[in-house]
DNA sequence: AGTTGTCAAGCTAGT
DNA sequence: ACTAGCTTGACAACT
């Protein structure tokens, strides 16, 4: 199992994520932005090397407005060579790697351009795994979205997009079980029709569920996965106590937490701990794995 | 230097 | 009607 947390660590002192307003653009600060965010996330992942944290979600950030209209500089080609070295860098330390879509991504929508431009921002989060060269085994995952008080309709309708999409991004793509609309079961339904894999959660498993243990649902899921895809990739959360239901606590909680790899450790699964004050949880996860 | 309102994009549940 | 929350912060203008 590796351990790991998302998109920025509050120990290295930089963030992979800088951004800047739309008002701002311009070709010279998306490269600026870029080559800081790329300088930061090395220095990130030599951290997470130096403490045995090898799974890692990049920050959509990385390109800022890269899937954006305004965009029509190739960072692709200009930042080539170094998506490169940290693509061989994460190979090297056999690194497990995802990104996650923020919450416009919706393949599902029933207006025409919401879907198209959900289906490009996605095709960047692809460019960023391509160029870093990692194999189908590093995921993007996304929630199935789109309910619109008609889930049933939802999925059909993400079954027919899924199935047009180009092969470049349904390779990448997952889908996760969320706390509020999709469970298991729904995704299971998806997955059924589709073949594509379930990124398990367990923290939105607890929130929403069809009655299923969170170990035999693990298994359930991790029979979406296929060899080339890798192992399942979970994430784990705790519930932030006197915060509204699906808020993700500051820190983990360390019987909670043994009580759950207690569960499930002899499973081999790669975990995402969703926990606020990131690196700092991931450490505490990590030495109670190795212990 | 520190604080605060706002930021490309959507949706849902709770108030 | 409005906001918190989502994986979530960071920018930029103002004090």
């Amino acid at each position: 199992m590796k351990i790991g947390y998302p998109c920025i660590n509050r120990t290295v002192g930089c963030t992979p994520n800088r951004t800047f307003r739309l008002a701002s653009y311009s070709k010279e600060r998306l490269v600026e932005t870029i080559q800081l965010n790329l300088d930061c996330l090395k220095k990130t992942l030599e951290f997470n090397v130096k403490n045995n944290l090898l799974f890692f979600r990049i920050g959509s950030p990385l390109v800022p407005f890269a899937s954006h209209p305004v965009c029509k500089f190739n960072w692709q080609k200009k930042f080539k060579g170094q998506f490169k070295e940290i693509g061989n860098y994460f190979k090297k330390n056999k690194f497990r790697v995802n990104m996650h879509p923020d919450q416009f991504v919706i393949i599902n929508a029933l207006k025409e351009d919401i879907v198209k431009r959900s289906v490009r921002e996605i095709k960047y989060h692809c460019d960023v795994l391509d160029l870093l060269g990692l194999d189908e085994s590093a995921k993007i995952q996304i929630h199935v979205g789109g309910v619109y008080g008609d889930k049933k309709s939802a999925m059909e309708r993400f079954i027919e997009v899924y199935k047009k999409l180009p092969f470049a991004i349904k390779k990448r793509l997952v889908i996760e079980n969320d706390h509020l609309s999709y469970s298991l079961k729904d995704c299971l339904y998806i997955f059924k029709k589709t073949e594509i894999p379930i990124i398990f959660d367990f923290f939105h498993h607890e929130c929403l569920n069809n009655g299923e243990n969170r170990r035999s649902a693990l298994i359930k899921a991790m029979k979406t996965w296929k060899k080339k895809d890798g192992k399942l990739m979970a994430d784990y959360s705790i519930q932030k106590k006197k915060a509204i239901k699906g808020s993700h606590a500051e820190s983990i909680d360390i019987r909670k937490f043994k009580n759950f790899l207690s569960d499930v450790k002899d499973l081999d699964f790669d975990l995402m701990l969703e926990i606020k004050d990131k690196e700092k949880s991931a450490l505490k996860a990590i030495n109670i794995l190795e212990k």
